[in-house]
DNA sequence: GCTTTGTTCCTTTTT
DNA sequence: GGAACAAAGC
């Protein structure tokens, strides 16, 4: 038992042995946080205690996923059956067992955002109400902000103080429209994330029985990040320990950063309210950071006029000054960056994997991109555009949701035409109408639909599709019965035409979204796989793994052990840490961001991000501002941020004029590649003729052109990506051989188009990462 | 009914 | 730069 404290240090120690109730961690940032929760855990089992009887909550799947593999480390497989998890999967994981309590069947959907404002549109359209006023996005915040508050529909348009703000905001309608979006994702059998945890409160006040026996199972609670917990998240964690006790949260004020989605850094302060004996315990040494980065991030912390005065400190070296790059554009912005890496990875011989360069928004990763592969350096995104957004995935996705859940709707009408099947928007409208009209779902309709037909006034060719496509779900859902997840996936796909219809398509995408298919169905491969080397017993079904991957918001990366420089937003980037930080982006009205801005907590919000970014460096924190930006296709001048000011002048290496690097040349424009360019290449539609059409390479057949959607997003050809240029041969893992004819795209995933002469049919576009270059 | 073409309006951050 | 919508064409 020895062992596990002898790699903590004395403070970390107590903590983890003080076992036995209430207790509250308050950990800054760097002061081991994560290794005092995993440590705990892993005494717990050690002193007898049943993984069963252990439930561990947090906010991403990443710091759950990581967690799991640490203590996997330390106490072995045991530790798979601890209840840990995001608040999220775990609340979704124990509705499913107790959904029927309150009307649902547990084969429910999880709704993500934008499933959530689909519906949202539809409702303003049967209602005729104008979705400038009533703006979608703004309509789902308030729902989403109401159910975080625990605020049902009835209550919401019982209170007159919600009441007197919606009509103040000339939006009377709104607690009308969450009650239809309330109904409507009842009916369809679904819940949306905040759901999920509103759900979870309703068990437990509803249904004494139910909190019982969750309070009998966890004999020890333990929640991550407490300051972002919000208000529905606090009252079940609070009533999960209130029998036994023995809870324990970790958090931090300054690192909160979720105000935005209802998080309450009050719970932290009510802690000790709620659990008088509690035990406080606070992590204030930092081990990652140097003295440098430190004090920066206490130096703009302080500028808070709220916070629990902590004070971070460190024995480590002072180390260097934080850099200060400016720059004229995004571009130049983005190519200094990647520079100084590469000089940083020849000079302290590091690895990739020791850098990071972080963003406030997703939209900036593009620049980056592009001068990392102009700078050879390999990359990872972390939870960009997510893989699950893509159309094709949400086409196949809605299939297996269907399946596996009739009642849903949105499934349903997504599908019912794609593969096109002859069953247009008329029809489709005259379903839903009826359905609604007569308290039935869409499903109840078509499966029955020789009874009802007559009433809708369809043709006998429309009665015919749809019966066929309702005998086809039929068909799926028996066969659901006996096969386990991937088969019957498998089978959907091809059964339903879906597969075909991307194979016979001679759109360049389509071959893109039939490895997007296939990357999913490998998905679902290894989750089929893996379940059953954890329960053998258990056929995993495709019920568990939409529960799973609907929570997920990235398909998990294979490339995760790559020596990659890493990519993402500020918010992502909690819980990490690397030697060398980038924080690019710092411009006022970018970081902070201006939508963050009309208050004075949204403003310290803003600084906590910031503080949370620049505590993420060990070794060395860079920053960077552009003086001029990209928007919306425009060039807007940009005025550096405020933070760079906050920032003690002391630690700063102060700004210097850019000076030329030693390749390309400057350009108003930011850098232009020296590389031979092309002229432009037009698209196909609604673009005149290319005016020079590409021919390929001399044996090798073009049939087909690139489409894209208007002669206003006809592409730029760039030769200079990662030593390959038109001309270049490749290798495909799947079509073989093939002769590059050009570059394609920007954003995360670089096209290039290449010829197979052995795949003969088509000119391909492909994910770049997935070709070898020959010789 | 389905596909192509043209326009508009976006943009914070995440489960 | 692109998704979502609307309109026109087939």
């Amino acid at each position: 038992m020895k062992h596990l404290l002898q790699d903590l240090n004395e403070a970390q120690q107590l903590v983890v042995q003080e076992t036995n109730g209430p207790v509250m961690i308050l950990a800054g940032p760097g002061s081991g946080k994560t290794r005092v929760l995993t440590y705990r855990i892993a005494w717990l089992i050690e002193n007898g205690v049943d993984p069963f009887r252990i439930m561990a909550l947090t906010f991403t799947n990443k710091a759950s996923g990581e967690m799991k593999e640490r203590l996997t480390k330390i106490i072995g497989n045991e530790a798979r059956n601890i209840w840990m998890g995001t608040f999220h999967g775990i609340f979704g994981r124990i509705l499913r067992i107790e959904a029927h309590r309150l009307g649902y069947n547990s084969n429910f959907t999880i709704y993500d955002t934008d499933d959530s404002k689909s519906i949202i549109k539809q409702i303003l359209k049967e209602n005729s109400l104008d979705d400038k006023v009533y703006n979608p996005g703004l309509v789902f915040h308030r729902i989403s902000g109401a159910k975080t508050s625990l605020v049902s529909p009835a209550a919401y348009n019982n209170n007159t103080e919600i009441q007197g703000e919606d009509y103040k905001a000339q939006k009377p309608l709104l607690g009308k429209i969450y009650e239809l979006y309330w109904n409507r994702c009842r009916r369809s059998n679904a819940m949306d994330f905040d759901d999920l945890l509103f759900n979870m409160n309703l068990l437990m006040r509803d249904f004494p029985e139910v909190m019982e026996k969750y309070q009998n199972m966890f004999h020890y609670v333990l929640v991550d990040e407490y300051q972002d917990t919000c208000l529905s998240q606090y009252k079940i964690v609070k009533k999960l320990a209130e029998k036994h006790r023995n809870i324990c949260v970790v958090g931090d004020d300054a690192q909160g950063i979720y105000a935005f989605r209802g998080a309450r850094i009050e719970n932290i302060l009510n802690f000790s309210k709620d659990f008088p004996e509690t035990k406080v315990f606070k992590l204030e040494q930092n081990y990652r950071s140097t003295q440098v980065i430190v004090d920066a991030a206490n130096s703009i912390i302080s500028n808070n006029e709220s916070q629990i005065t902590k004070t971070i400190w460190t024995d480590n070296d002072a180390g260097d000054k934080i850099k200060v790059i400016r720059n004229s554009s995004d571009a130049e912005e983005a190519l200094s960056v990647a520079q100084d890496i590469f000089h940083t990875k020849v000079n302290q011989r590091c690895l990739n994997v020791d850098f990071a360069v972080l963003y406030r928004t997703n939209a900036q990763s593009r620049a980056l991109e592009e001068a990392f592969r102009k700078m050879n350096i390999p990359y990872r995104i972390i939870g960009s555009v997510s893989f699950y957004k893509r159309k094709e995935i949400k086409d196949v996705m809605a299939y297996f949701r269907l399946t596996v859940n009739l009642s849903d709707e949105e499934a349903i009408v997504r599908i019912i035409n794609a593969p096109a099947r002859g069953i247009g928007k008329t029809t489709v409208d005259r379903i839903i109408v009826y359905a609604h009209e007569n308290d039935l779902t869409f499903w109840d309709v078509i499966s029955s639909i020789e009874t009802n037909h007559k009433e809708l006034g369809l043709s006998s060719g429309a009665l015919k599709k749809l019966d066929d496509f309702a005998v086809m779900i039929k068909r799926f859902r028996i066969q659901m019965e006996t096969l386990h997840a991937y088969d019957i996936a498998e089978l959907i796909l091809k059964d339903s035409g879906y597969l075909n219809m991307l194979k016979v398509s001679d759109e360049l995408e389509s071959s893109l979204r039939m490895e997007n298919v296939e990357e999913l169905l490998n998905g679902i491969k290894n989750f089929t796989d893996a379940a059953e080397i954890e329960n053998p017993e258990v056929v995993p079904t495709l019920g568990d793994f939409l529960l799973e991957v609907s929570l997920l918001t990235d398909l998990d990366d294979d490339g995760v052990n790559e020596d990659r420089v890493s990519m993402m937003t500020a918010h992502s980037a909690k819980g990490l840490e690397f030697p060398y930080v980038y924080i690019t982006g710092l411009e006022e009205n970018l970081f902070p961001s201006i939508m963050s801005m009309n208050t004075k907590s949204e403003l310290e919000e803003e600084r906590r991000l910031f503080y949370v970014a620049l505590t993420r460096a060990m070794i060395r924190v860079t920053l960077s501002y552009a003086e001029s930006r990209f928007k919306w296709g425009k060039r807007e001048s940009c005025e550096p941020s405020r933070f760079l000011t906050e920032i003690d002048e002391k630690l700063l290496d102060m700004p210097r004029k850019k000076e030329i690097p030693d390749w390309g040349h400057q350009t108003s424009q930011g850098f232009e590649s020296d590389f031979e360019s092309t002229p432009k290449l037009r698209v196909k539609s609604g673009a005149p003729a290319i005016k020079k059409p590409v021919e390929p390479p001399v044996g090798f057949k073009k049939i087909g052109n690139i489409s894209a959607q208007s002669q206003n997003q006809s592409q730029n050809v760039e030769f200079d990506i990662q030593n390959v240029i038109p001309g270049t041969e490749v290798e495909h893992e799947k079509f073989g051989k093939g002769k590059v004819l050009q570059i394609d795209g920007s954003g995360a995933e670089k096209k290039a188009v290449v010829f197979f002469p052995a795949f003969g049919k088509k000119n391909l576009l492909l994910k770049f990462a997935k070709l070898k270059i020959v010789g």
